[in-house]
RNA sequence: CGCGGGGUGGAGCAGUUCGGUAGCUCGUCGGGCUCAUAACCCGAAGGUCGAAGGUUCAAAUCCUUCCCCCGCAACCA
């Protein structure tokens, strides 16, 4: 029988260091997605893999002392577990370091070549040779090494460039005309404002500076720098151009590219460039989802604020952040990361909303009928529009699924759970279950709750990989047919007389006192950065250095104590125009009233952190000397807002 | 004027396309219930929708100006 073909991506991440929760998202995404076209009866293609060349892979080997492949493959390993762990449902795992990829990248680079849309020039860049990298005029941070600080220098390399601003019209033309090639619509937009119409620049394709890559294959002096070797892993790992390019036929082009926001431009500018040059499909979609940000701030290695998911994993188990990653953040739009708001949702939607009405309805089933799912032959109230709720919901489920709505057809679900748990309040099943006279409708009512968590267990099946099968252990259910995508939208199909049985609860409650709550929970401190200016330099700062800080003067409006720590004051502070509030540690020296109408001097650009559970955005400025403190202030008045320097 | 996103009850968000009772989740308070994981159900309080102007019978929504936050600026999902 022919099936219909989905064939999704994500990107190959590149292993010079270990995956984060970052990654863990798209990819959980990704196979959230595959796993529901495969119930929707799709024949489904999920690749991922890792991007494995280039001069910062070989420069963090060199310094570890092995060869870049020994290096990759390590990493590569963890990453393999990685997905392991989270149950990703991958058909195929492409490293660009496989000879499938190599020998295909060099044959479409040479095919490229061949027709004319690579050619070999000049590239200029600024180059800093400590750190063996080139730079854009634009990437330096005051004329210096972004990365370094030290001084740069004007280079000509010969390089390869790909004709990208041949394609420029052609691309912008394929956006116009295809709105849903770029989602979301945000980024089409982006796109073409920001990149398309101002004009393309042909792209440096190979390299000299470095050696870890795939080799020019007519020319031993290059290697093919990122774009062409990494973005073509979406169809190597096909067998495009191979002698077997059976799959190439079959999936290409690719349904959904899924990739973060910060590369929609690589995936909507130059890989469909490259596939116009090579005369292949475009692919149908790209979809840049947003980021996970922590306190505020992206996560990032540097910032040394990454939040590994096998601690998360280990800590509350792989559904319950899987449903987190998904159900938290609108997909497209970035959301925000905290232990906290992890530890709500495992409260209220797993523990107490989900996990309580499969413990509650097992209960009564063993209580009242011996374990044995009762018979549904005495309808009454509230049925109806229970069985109405729950069969309406695989609909909107698809509807949203189909348009990468994850967190929304997670709040159709949820909105059905919800209306389950009411349902027995309505029909109070301990009431009827005093009166053998309403045997027959209390066993309905059982009955009913055991027929609409079966569905609800279906519908999580993209989600969540272990839960569904908890709850069928617990509702006594062993076939495929009752647990089919489109057994969802079927009522009755649970046959009485199932043996039900409680065990333990699917999804415990998280005691929050035992967690450390704060956000830094996860995260490594970041390491120092290691001094490179000489010991001189490092004894003063520069005016530049000051200048960073923005102090100003403020005038306190309230101040209270923070409930549960008796160091801390909560100040709402004017500070010119702005209202903000400061968490400070002076209240062991000042109380709240003595404040009012003070006027203290306020960091005002510090990076605001969460105290006690309250955001302060700022610092107010004290003297100090062992257990003496006093607040620094204005001598005379000023207006709030007034800079101090 | 580099580009983009955002500023809505205590927290996190929806609503802004095509103006017309400001909605959801969590939290708080009150009540109900006792089958269940101190869970579940019902109700209530709480918002000058970043600021100021303008258009309009009517603005969170349209226009103008401004302020603040975040991100991007040739490979950090």
């Amino acid at each position: 029988m022919y099936k219909k073909t989905f064939y999704i991506t994500t990107p190959i991440y590149y292993p010079s260091d270990k995956l984060h929760i970052g990654h863990s998202y798209t990819t959980v995404a990704a196979d959230a997605m595959a796993r529901y076209k495969r119930l929707r009866g799709f024949d489904v293609m999920f690749l991922t893999g890792t991007d494995e060349h280039g001069q910062k892979i070989e420069r963090i080997a060199r310094e570890k002392g092995v060869s870049p492949i020994q290096y990759v493959d390590h990493i590569v390993a963890g990453i393999k577990e990685l997905w392991e762990v989270m149950d990703i449902s991958y058909d195929d795992f492409i490293r660009t370091t496989e000879k499938r990829h190599e020998e295909v990248v060099q044959k479409i680079f040479k095919k490229l070549y061949d027709q004319g849309d690579i050619y070999k020039s000049t590239y200029e860049g600024w180059y800093c040779t400590p750190c063996e990298a080139f730079w854009t005029e634009r990437q330096l941070v005051g004329g210096k090494c972004p990365d370094c600080s030290r001084d740069v220098e004007l280079v000509k390399e010969e390089s390869y460039f790909f004709r990208l601003s041949k394609y420029q019209d052609r691309l912008i033309k394929h956006i116009e005309e295809n709105p849903e090639f770029i989602q979301p619509v945000s980024r089409q937009n982006e796109m073409l404002n920001n990149f398309l119409k101002p004009g393309l620049e042909d792209l440096c394709v190979s390299r000299t500076t470095f050696k870890w890559g795939i080799p020019v294959s007519f020319d031993q002096e290059h290697v093919i720098y990122v774009w062409i070797d990494a973005l073509s892993n979406y169809i190597t790992a096909l067998g495009y151009l191979s002698s077997d390019d059976q799959r190439y036929k079959k999936y290409w082009p690719a349904d959904v590219h899924l990739v973060g926001k910060e590369i929609v431009r690589f995936h909507t500018i130059i890989w469909p460039a490259m596939l116009m040059a090579l005369g292949e499909e475009l692919p149908k979609q790209v979809f840049g989802h947003g980021w996970l940000v922590l306190d505020g701030g992206k996560m990032s290695k540097s910032k040394g604020n990454v939040v590994d998911p096998k601690v998360l994993i280990d800590k509350y188990g792989l559904d319950a952040i899987r449903y987190f990653l998904l159900r938290e953040v609108p997909f497209g739009a970035d959301g925000n990361f905290s232990n906290e708001a992890l530890i709500h949702r495992i409260n209220s939607d797993l523990a107490n909303d989900l996990g309580n009405l499969v413990s509650r309805t097992a209960a009564m089933i063993e209580k009242y009928f011996g374990g044995k799912l009762p018979q549904a032959d005495a309808t009454g109230d509230f049925d109806d529009d229970l069985k109405r709720t729950v069969l309406q919901t695989p609909q909107k489920v698809n509807e949203l699924m189909d348009r990468m709505q994850f967190n929304l057809a997670l709040t159709e679900i949820w909105k059905t759970i919800s209306r389950v748990n009411k349902y027995i309040d309505e029909t109070m099943p301990w009431v009827l279950g005093k009166d053998p006279t309403n045997r027959a409708r209390l066993g309905t009512v059982l009955y009913n709750l055991g027929e609409s968590i079966r569905i609800i267990s279906v519908l999580l099946r993209p989600f969540m990989t272990r839960t569904p099968e908890k709850i069928w252990g617990q509702l006594g259910i062993g076939e495929d047919s009752l647990t089919e995508w489109d057994s969802a939208s079927k009522w009755g199909l649970l046959p009485a007389g199932s043996k039900v049985r409680k065990e333990e609860s699917i999804f415990p409650r998280v005691d929050v006192k035992d967690e450390d709550i704060s956000n830094n929970a996860q995260a490594k401190q970041p390491e120092a950065k290691p001094v490179k200016d000489t010991d001189a330099e490092n004894k003063y700062i520069s005016i530049d250095d000051f200048a960073k800080i923005d102090l100003c003067v403020a005038k306190v409006l309230k101040a209270e104590k923070i409930e549960g720590a008796d160091k801390l004051l909560k100040l709402e502070v004017d500070a010119g125009g702005e209202t903000r509030t400061v968490v400070s540690g002076i209240a062991k020296h000042y109380s709240p009233e003595d404040l009012i109408g003070k006027q203290v001097i306020l960091v005002a650009n510090l990076k605001p952190v969460k105290l006690k559970g309250v955001e302060s955005r700022g610092m107010i400025l004290a003297a100090s000397k062992g257990e003496e403190l006093t607040l620094a202030t204005i001598y005379g008045d000023m207006e709030p807002g007034a800079k101090v320097k």
